[in-house]
DNA sequence: TGTCGAGTTAAGTCT
DNA sequence: TAACTCGACA
């Protein structure tokens, strides 16, 4: 906290206080950073180099010294995770509330616009927003509907398209048609936006989209944001998409002849390293643009690390060295090299979860590191798993975000489309979902027939109910009318009731009673009137939800606000999180809050927080946060990266730009490890290990795998990159099985090997194990493997090339 | 019309 | 491996 008489003068005044409490402990380029003066900059932002920490300041910097009042400030991230820590440093830092300021991310704010303007927009007041799942089953519903042939245009790919054509701002009308193919989903895209419209739904791309349009169209509504946000600041400016990069045009200015007219000031932080979101849209030729369209002046690197050792931070700089397309920087550190980057080998991946958990074990126990400050990262989600169940059977708390998230739970999915639907009747998606969930004889005949019947007169599936006749018809009103008595009942109930209430008379409590896992999913519900409750009093609904414009102190301006410079003849929109009706002056209901938090906030803080646990995400996740120690698990070609990427350049430089991320999340010790075999999709897979594990520095490595065992397996770095053997005592005890596994001595192959003859379902004999019968065959000549069950010694993969078989049968 | 089991298919990162 | 679809049967 600063004092308040360190404010420099009036508003406008120059920010002279260079010995600002604010500016202490800054290096020299954040100090440029946070007192940069007004007009456009880029700043390029490391890993470590305090990005968030200059983003913070700057705002408070502005506050102090006067240039800004808190309406007139603008930061969007993009995520959550980012925009909550953003709001959090910045309370702990200025002495009074920053709720006036518009802090979140692009999808949250876009809601937030389109909520105070829904008329301008179009859309009705309690417009529900779908994600991802829902978007699917929309459009499944509507190829159902107009017979599309689900083999030439799966689903699926028809909400990639659409999705795409939204990130780079394409209405139907503006996507070139080249072939019949493309026409006919241009079709069905306008078809969706129709269907989406009538049940006054969103989907994430049509939040960014609608908006955008709403500034674009209407000028009055535009002059006002512009002239209101005098600073906009923007996080991760390497991931934005083409159509985030206009909507900030349109909030920044008038752009004439490629020029912005702006007399509003933009500061992009990002690293074009640390682009990872290029397979949504992001385009990293955002940053030039914007350079050469806002005219940028001031371009500040911050390139001081104050995250990781030395060591951690070579193996960053010099994998990073192996893309081609890139800004240019290096990162450095004082802190010395510290201890080397650990690489390990296991024969399966249920070995490396067990290395792991027994490596996380000695940390604890040994080293003093606390559980939350381990962090274990993974390509992809279904990594997961193994790992979980170790650290299960070990009796390791542990945390995994993103993966199957709380809201996205099929009962908690069921139970928001009850919510959705007291909301909304019209919104067909959660219509369909639960008309016969619980199963209350209402069967697809009936649905269909209820489709129908909508689709002919033009209305929702709700209306449509008392045109359908017979015993269906009995059934489906019956229904309604359920729905109708809850919707009576919510009003002037409390968002706790009004969910207990529904969980009963819809019949899901009763329903998961009584199957077998149902205690779980019973459990999950129960958390959602927790979630519920705890929203409802963070976000303070039943006070006064709309905050009023502030001064410094917090208290509420009694002066006009256009001493701020804002336009007056507009409201000053400082609404709540979710958003105001700025026609009418309505809030939402805490109801409608509700769910717009939980369709934009998929719940990444599930599980119980606060717990001493260890750490588990995807890499996409761990970006922006950093750890003491972190392992990267799973690094084979064709896992990390992945295969689908490594076809084109720019996919694999994505992905080396991922294991970028991965690398520098660590503080003190980082882990790479990657496993010879492992289970994905069901199947056994060989693969060799990541290439990235070559791109760096063998003076930075130290390998603490054992070599040996596996012939044809060898690594093949193992060439020019001595695999030192095992430098760890420990190595049996965490890899029991190790030795086993793959019993056979190593010997060269030998060449005359592939017409083994050995079959899935044979029985075969070993010198060793003795009878044994195939499961499986993997992979042909030298390669090929074999999973042999052998009664007495359990499972084995045996190199076909090396192992003595004899065919039984 | 609902339920259950067999067969099929997809499989990646996120707001 | 897990989620989903489809067909047989009650």
């Amino acid at each position: 906290m600063f004092p308040i008489d360190l404010l420099d003068g009036a508003h406008g005044g120059t920010p002279s206080s260079q010995n600002s409490p604010l500016l202490q402990g800054l290096n020299d380029e954040q100090r440029a950073a946070v007192t940069l003066p007004q007009g456009h900059a880029l700043v390029l932002a490391g890993a470590g180099s305090g990005k968030t920490r200059v983003l913070t300041t700057r705002i408070a910097w502005l506050l102090q010294t006067g240039q800004v009042s808190p309406g007139g400030i603008m930061a969007v991230t993009f995520t959550n995770k980012a925009a909550k820590e953003m709001t959090a440093r910045l309370s702990a830092m200025l002495p009074y509330n920053v709720r006036g300021m518009w802090i979140g991310t692009f999808h949250g704010l876009c809601n937030r616009l389109l909520r105070a303007h829904h008329v301008a927009a179009g859309l009705p007041a309690t417009f529900q927003i779908l994600d991802t799942q829902d978007q699917l089953s929309a459009v499944k519903r509507l190829c159902k509907q107009y017979g599309v042939d689900d083999e030439r245009f799966p689903p699926k790919q028809l909400t990639w398209f659409i999705a795409g054509c939204k990130e780079e701002g394409m209405r139907p009308q503006d996507v070139p048609v080249a072939d019949p193919d493309t026409k006919k989903k241009v079709e069905l895209y306008a078809l969706y936006e129709a269907q989406c419209q009538r049940e006054g739904v969103v989907d994430f791309g049509e939040l960014m989209l609608r908006s955008f349009e709403l500034l674009r169209d209407d000028a009055a509504l535009r002059a006002h944001y512009q002239q209101r946000f005098r600073f906009l600041l923007v996080d991760e400016f390497q991931d934005t998409n083409k159509l985030q990069y206009a909507w900030l045009k349109q909030l920044a200015g008038e752009f004439v002849n490629g020029k912005m007219q702006s007399t509003s000031s933009v500061l992009a932080v990002g690293d074009d390293d640390q682009s990872i979101y290029a397979f949504r849209g992001a385009r990293v030729g955002n940053m030039s643009d914007f350079v050469r369209e806002f005219d940028v002046q001031h371009q500040i690197k911050l390139e001081q690390n104050y995250r990781s050792y030395g060591n951690i931070l070579d193996s960053a700089n010099a994998l990073i060295e192996h893309n081609s397309q890139r800004l240019g920087k290096n990162l450095r550190t004082d802190q010395g090299a510290g201890e080397p980057v650990r690489v390990m080998e296991s024969p399966t991946d249920l070995d490396e979860a067990s290395w792991i958990v027994g490596e996380i074990k000695d940390l604890v126990r040994n080293d003093g590191y606390s559980r939350q400050e381990i962090a274990i990262l993974y390509r992809s989600n279904a990594q997961s798993r193994v790992i979980e169940s170790k650290l299960f059977n070990a009796g390791i708390p542990y945390r995994v975000y993103g993966g199957q998230r709380f809201f996205e739970r099929a009962e908690i999915k069921h139970a928001l489309a009850y919510l959705r639907l007291i909301e909304n009747p019209h919104d067909d998606t959660s219509f369909m979902r639960v008309v016969n969930f619980p199963a209350r004889g209402i069967g697809a005949r009936s649905v269909e027939t209820l489709q129908e019947t909508a689709r002919a007169a033009g209305c929702s599936l709700n209306d449509a109910v008392t045109a359908v006749g017979g015993a269906a018809g009995t059934k489906l009103q019956g229904f309604v009318a359920k729905m109708d008595v809850l919707r009576e009942e919510a009003e002037g109930k409390t968002l706790r009731q009004t969910i207990e209430r529904m969980l009963e008379v819809s019949g899901l409590i009763d329903h998961y009673g009584t199957e077998k896992e149902g205690q779980d999913r019973i459990e999950n519900l129960k958390e959602l009137i927790n979630a519920a409750e705890s929203f409802v009093t963070q976000e303070g609904f039943g006070k006064d939800a709309v905050a009023l414009p502030m001064d410094e102190t917090g208290a509420p301006l009694t002066q006009s606000p256009a001493s701020q410079g804002l336009d007056t003849s507009l409201p000053v929109l400082d609404l709540p999180l979710n958003g105001t009706d700025a026609e009418t002056g309505e809030t939402l209901s805490p109801l409608q809050a509700f769910l717009v938090h939980a369709a934009l906030e998929a719940g990444d803080n599930q599980a119980q927080a606060g717990q001493d646990a260890v750490q588990m995400m995807t890499v996409h996740a761990s970006k922006g946060l950093e750890f003491d120690v972190v392992f990267i698990g799973g690094l084979e070609e064709g896992l990390f990266p992945h295969e689908n990427a490594m076809s084109d350049r720019g996919g694999l430089e994505e992905e080396r730009r991922l294991m970028y991320v991965a690398i520098t999340r660590a503080r003190k010790r980082l882990y790479l490890s990657h496993s010879q075999s492992r289970m994905l999709h069901g199947r056994t897979t060989f693969n060799l290990p990541s290439r990235f594990i070559d791109e760096l520095p063998e003076s930075a490595l130290k390998w603490i795998s054992a070599r040996g065992g596996f012939g044809s397996f060898a690594p093949k770095s193992a060439a020019g990159s001595g695999w030192q053997s095992g430098a760890r005592g420990q190595f049996g005890a965490y890899s029991p099985k190790g030795p086993e596994v793959f019993a056979n001595p190593v010997v060269p192959a030998q060449k005359a090997a592939p017409a083994h003859g050995i079959a899935k379902g044979l029985t075969v004999f070993h010198t060793k194990f003795g009878e044994g019968k195939v499961l499986a065959v993997e992979g042909a000549g030298d390669d090929a493997r074999a999973h042999i069950n052998f009664p007495r010694h359990g499972a084995k993969w045996l190199a076909l090339a090396i192992a003595k078989l004899t065919i039984v049968d």
